[in-house]
DNA sequence: CAGAACGCGTGAAACGATTCATGAACCGTC
DNA sequence: GACGGTTCATGAATCGTTTCACGCGTTCTG
């Protein structure tokens, strides 16, 4: 049990199955070799209980099975899933991920960048909000709900869809007037156009919409403002809301309901995301879900195909509609 | 700009200052070097944009800087807030955090272990469920809320705290019959612990109480039974609930609320965990919180720190109660 | 002022894998 | 039976660091 504690390496293995060094290199590697070779590498490397030393493979072969992530942090549900979704998708290919939280930070985020190409990642997957982002060459560089340019992949979901099938839902469920609410980030990403889908798709439901931008810093309270005024200082009050984000659709059922409405009862609200509670619970709302597996597998499948050429720059991936107790198909 | 495609290495800023390999290295690391080298080594390691590979790096010094994280998942709100503590408390001292989901499979856990030793971590933070666990020796090793053996250090918060000062609150808000509802699980591990504190509390406290345990694999609708049985079948139904996890307690509000009772008016709920909406807006019900971030910077000086001698096989870190709207002070 | 002691920069060796030029062994053909 | 062609195991060189024995130059001591 002595030789347990050292960890055996490639040459250990050789001498042990009597063969030269690059055998052993070339079974580990699944590359054709005899069968008698084979079976002797075999069981010399369950013999000695080896297993590839990934620094010494990593230094010779410039490629570390490694990917990195950067992502805001793991504390929101929505980034909770894709992080969990992302490692799951490159575990099942052999690779690794090096998770990098930017805290929403344009510093970090720019930082992560640059060290993780010095840290030998073979791919870089980025869901970032810098307004510029210096993106290396010569890495796979993929991002999620950010479009930069033709050449830097973007996997995102049907965003606009989203938001014109949120407005199809409340006008099929009653609604007469509706309202957005987003918060309006100077930055246009891809998730700003829900806003764009769900005004086209109360134009062409022929339904009466109100929109509610929040610019960055504004305060929270300016949601209740508007909702105020468009609900009890009116002869048209709203009985539907379309919400940026699930988190969103929580504030505003909370004003709502602060108002003295009834949620669906008086007002139906739709979010996006798809959150639920504990992570795989109830939906916390009635929602548009985004495809997160799918988003997730998206992303590392073209990490790791190191060929974009005649992929499409942004790639859209189907939501749907979830009932999820804050409209009245859900009572 | 040819040059900023191939990474510099140590050699080429040794050219590039004319001094030796060595004392470029030592520059790299903080030794003692003569201003003037340093200022010139300093110079090259700016003009060529050099960065240490780290896999040369881990193969001749056969220290990765990296640390595994062995975590069910990510998308319970309690595991995302302990990953995206360690991982901070990681980044903070320069080390990088390797994850490993085990989606609660003691055979993943028992794989992640062994495969996570060959991979070269310099230590192990680990949060499994299996009964036994084949503790790699030469390797730090620390656990969290499971509790092996006086040699493999534990990191919990205060459990059986917990559960007395739940006791303690219940009875202070006007409590005369409560209940501990939880998971038994068959193994022990110190979240177990509650449920005794919660005992001793009541004890304590001189406040009647009922226990009721799930055993492994039964459904949650034994709980119902249990409640309806305790409330609508009784004299003295109950006005009080401790459930073992948040999770756990927001099925037993929902429930409870489907008897017809209202919480917290009727009966007032705590639960255990700390957890909230969106991971960082409203607690989700009154609750004893943890203290993860602690528990992350713990875990993680302590598996750095490779000299566990003195330490105190099990440390506890102290707990808090947080009103949440399930219990009368939160009104 | 000689010799010991010390400080410090030097560069070769080693970590454990991959790769590739090399040549041994074997097969088929005339 | 000899020769060309093919297959395939071999092992030396290499990746970019860290480490350490070495020796040069300087300072200290008596």
């Amino acid at each position: 049990m002595k030789g347990d504690k050292q960890t055996a390496t490639m040459s250990d293995v050789a001498r042990e199955a009597g063969v030269a060094l690059g055998t052993v290199s070339k079974v580990i590697n699944g590359q054709p070799v005899g069968e008698s070779y084979r079976l002797r590498v075999e069981a010399a490397v369950k013999k000695l209980n080896y297993r590839v030393n990934p620094s010494a493979k990593a230094l010779k072969s410039n490629r570390t099975s490694t990917i990195a992530l950067i992502i805001p942090n793991t504390i929101s549900p929505f980034f909770a899933l894709l992080t969990h979704y992302v490692n799951m998708a490159l575990e099942k290919r052999g690779y690794k991920m090096m998770l990098c939280f930017t805290e929403y930070d344009r510093d970090r985020e720019q930082e992560f960048v640059s060290m993780v190409v010095h840290n030998r990642v073979d791919g870089i997957i980025a869901l970032t909000y810098s307004a510029h982002l210096d993106i290396p060459e010569g890495i796979p560089f993929v991002t999620i709900d950010r479009f930069f340019s033709v050449s830097v992949p973007c996997i995102a979901s049907d965003n606009f869809g989203g938001g014109q099938l949120a407005a199809r839902k409340l006008a099929e469920l009653g609604c007469r007037r509706v309202a957005c609410l987003r918060s309006g980030s100077s930055l246009t990403n891809e998730p700003s156009k829900r806003k764009d889908g769900f005004v086209s798709g109360c134009m062409e439901a022929g339904l009466s919409f109100e929109m509610c931008n929040l610019t960055d810093g504004a305060p929270l309270s300016a949601f209740e403002v508007f909702l105020r005024h468009n609900i009890l200082d009116t002869d048209t009050p709203l009985d539907g809301l379309f919400c940026g984000t699930d988190l969103m659709a929580w504030d505003a059922i909370k004003i709502v309901r602060g108002l003295g409405l009834r949620v669906p009862e008086d007002i139906q609200v739709i979010g996006f995301d798809g959150i639920r509670m504990f992570g795989d619970q109830d939906y916390i709302c009635s929602t548009i879900v985004q495809p997160v597996p799918a988003l997730a597998e998206t992303a590392v499948s073209m990490v790791l195909s190191n060929d974009f050429t005649g992929l499409p720059p942004l790639i859209c991936l189907p939501v749907r509609y979830q009932p999820g107790g804050t409209t009245r198909d859900s009572l």
